[in-house]
DNA sequence: GTCTATAGAGGGATAGAC
DNA sequence: GTCTATCCCTCTATAGAC
């Protein structure tokens, strides 16, 4: 049998390490493990990515890029906050599907105590982030009646800790995926963009008295 | 030296298994961790708990509901979104340096793929959700201007759900605690409780419209 | 570049003395 | 109830053949 290239057994490591981290936890991730379910010698996983950390490192920066792209569009689409609520909504169905968040959440974990993984974890994360800003400058952003209220960085952040979190905390639940907390957030959506005039001089109102206060 | 008492040996264990996993995380985890720091002999990891599993998930729930109760007359006070904020922010505080918020997202981690585990966290959230629900009850029940616009359980969720992210999150951050996200909750807040007349009704013009579409 | 084999450490869990 | 000692397994990482 002809070696294959360098390129192939690495890709194959890197998906086999997601596909382990997916089906049976961070807990069960080792070099072993990995490289059987790629279909090569366990020591390939040294010889190209040095450590196993690293491997699990690379392997969710790429698997989160794809991922990513793969929503790149809907996200130029998104114009208002029920647009954002929809797409918080795919975003999970499909993204609980490929496994990535809970990949994402689980990988989080150990970074809390391993600085190795906590850089290629923030790079993970800022691939969400772009996007994620994005929607929320046209959401939040001058010409908004919002303008000032958030920073659209500040409410992405907050809108990834929710979604991983919500994740973790939704899967050691009885009830499965909760339609009760998306039905909650269409509501306020619904009435974010419904504000028209009255509420948003209430709103205006209400800023200026806080800020003079 | 006389054998100390069994209630003795599983306290020091319980509290063990709580340092190694804060300060050394989760992958660290193992009976022999656990009992050196506890200062016992190995064996009784199996002994009274049959499995560091279960150790350690009987360690989480026990914590939280130390930490729980900590907080529990705070919880009893708050009265408007603002004080919810400014609770948020004392509990992150004080959790972030016990280390109980990093502990459950690890725990939680873990158990994604541990059905064992999932039962313990689903109890140790359950600790957090009861107070948490009984502030939101009062913010958003009868009475209140958001009366039936959210769940109070789901609204519970959801922060909870975004407690646990924000710290798993901030963690791999390079900047630390992230004290744009509470100045921004504060202004939200803010602009909840002062909600005057006209706010309101245009509030309760929105939804009217939403649920008669 | 890929493989097999193995060293060396650490882990879960149990047996049996006290 | 607690301890020490041990079995057996899995793990990371490396060495050396091809």
């Amino acid at each position: 049998m002809p070696p294959k290239s360098a390129e192939e057994s690495k890709r194959r490591l890197v998906a086999a390490a997601i596909e382990v981290l997916r089906t049976d936890g961070i807990a069960a991730m080792s070099a072993r493990a990995i490289s059987q379910r790629a279909g090569v010698a366990q020591g390939l996983v040294f010889y190209h990515f040095g450590s196993v950390t690293e491997l699990i490192a690379q392997a969710c920066v790429t698997a989160t890029q794809a991922r990513v792209d793969l929503h790149r569009e809907q996200f130029a689409e998104a114009a208002s906050f029920a647009d954002l609520v929809a797409l918080a909504r795919e975003v999970q169905v499909a993204e609980r599907e490929a496994g990535n968040v809970s990949i994402l959440g689980q990988a989080l974990a150990v970074a809390q105590t391993d600085a190795e993984l906590a850089v290629a974890m923030r790079q993970a994360l800022d691939l969400w982030r772009e996007p994620i800003v994005a929607v929320s400058s046209r959401l939040l952003g001058a010409g908004s009646p919002f303008s000032g209220l958030i920073d659209a960085e500040t409410f992405a952040d907050l809108l990834m800790a929710a979604f991983v979190g919500f994740e973790l905390t939704d899967a050691v639940r009885e009830d499965g995926v909760d339609d009760r907390s998306f039905e909650a957030l269409e509501v306020v959506a619904a009435v974010l963009d419904g504000l028209g005039p009255v509420g948003r001089r209430a709103l205006a109102a209400t800023l200026r008295r806080r800020r003079t206060r």
